[in-house]
DNA sequence: CTGTTCCGTAACAATCTGTAACGTTCATGC
DNA sequence: GCATGAACGTTACAGATTGTTACGGAACAG
């Protein structure tokens, strides 16, 4: 998965196939599309997919029951998609092997955010199911270290430093992908899966309230430094733990 | 069991039968009832059985007894249904070569879920030699122990934290999928079975009580922790003992 | 029937986050 | 150097979200 994810919708209603694989497209992942389960036989028979969306309710073989039979075989990363109503069937689906599920009417965002938890715990832990001791990954930057299992940061000297969920999530977006220059745009999408609004100055602030709390003088940082006229670079080497 | 697993419900009070066996019916099982040993006998004679669904207190002859005698002669799986306070049959029970069991009142997803699980096992372990894996009995998380089969919470000193039903089951359904972000929905799921009213804070609510009992400073919780327009999350490593 | 416990709703407090405003820094042209 | 405007840093504030308490109905035991 060094590349863009790749994935695969699977629901007969095209119009929600269209839109949902739109909306993904516009977010960098490479999609296809199947209307049932020999359409997506198909195509997992020829692609390495990262990860499935599939609607429970399909003509024919129900998702549930292509749940199960997948993974008989496969360890694909799976989310549901349920209609509403269908309440008992969503457990049912955690029980089946699915990753998550999620009830329509979703929205984007909330799919965004599962998508992206959902590869980056498949990437980083080897697929667990239930309640295994997960292998805790956590990135390590000059002493810091950022617990991505428990959502939090410990400095140098093992002080667990309070950050709101806003901030450890750009923190986070910043230590994946250290010594690059990020624009706005591309935090504000990776941090909170939301494009600029004019004069968008949040990240600005955003920066700001981490930098008081990791700098070791704010007003000439050295670990998220500015680059004027182009956004936010994160200088620290990040190891992987 | 390529088929629709073929369930065997044996309790000598009607209503829990009707009410078990409807319920299973609905979820896609093959049900058949009996009031007493006899007739499970007969049925068992007739029909291959995947799952013998039993009271551990039947008039005559009682289920440890039934379970003793049919372990003897056969491999069929037993869940085991107690009342409560019989704890020590319970025990017993495992011990008499029951897979699982489950003190009633019980929640019907509870069952459902032990049932699954209970069919899993026997169906990938169907060639395996050797003792069925016990059931997970207890979660071990940072020094505590969620005992499933008491239903009752153990403080890393071993005092008896005490849970409400409404607390248990949402303790649960966390401790069950550690280091995931919860919706309140998936939330609700889980541990109520039930879908969200429009401005529905009870899992707010339940959460911040769960917090009182078990966090070491609630004002600033480390195990339940908040994942702001997104749910919340349970950090600390599970362990099934 | 009475008392207790539990749980969802409502209400209010606390916290978080984006926007706006204003100050500062920087690059540029003079 | 100095003025100027754009970009950035920071603070204040308001709306949104979450935390917490109180209360009343429901379920249950006695």
């Amino acid at each position: 998965m060094n590349d863009r994810p790749h994935l695969l919708v699977v629901d007969d209603d095209r119009e929600i196939r269209d839109l949902v694989s739109r909306l993904l497209q516009k977010h960098g992942y490479k999609v296809e599309t199947a209307r049932d389960a020999q359409a997506m036989e198909a195509i997992l028979a020829v692609s390495r997919i990262d990860l499935l969306i599939l609607d429970i309710m399909l003509p024919g073989k129900s998702g549930l029951d292509i749940c199960r039979e997948l993974r008989a075989r496969s360890s694909v990363p799976i989310l549901m998609l349920t209609a509403v109503g269908e309440e008992t069937d969503r457990i049912v689906g955690l029980e089946m092997g699915a990753d998550d599920y999620l009830a329509k009417p979703f929205n984007p965002r909330e799919l965004l955010a599962r998508i992206r938890a959902i590869l980056r715990r498949v990437s980083t832990a080897a697929s667990a199911l239930g309640p295994r001791p997960a292998a805790t990954k956590k990135l390590r930057f000059a002493g810091w270290q950022l617990d991505l299992g428990r959502r939090r940061l410990e400095a140098p000297d093992g002080v667990i430093v309070d950050l709101t969920t806003g901030e450890y999530e750009l923190l986070m977006a910043f230590a994946e992908r250290p010594q690059r220059v990020l624009s706005r745009n591309q935090l504000l999408d990776l941090a909170r899966g939301r494009d600029a609004t004019p004069f968008d100055r949040s990240i600005d602030v955003q920066v700001s309230r981490i930098r008081r709390k990791i700098e070791a003088d704010p007003r000439s940082p050295s670990m998220i430094i500015t680059v004027r006229g182009d956004g936010y670079m994160f200088t620290p080497d990040v190891e992987p733990v």
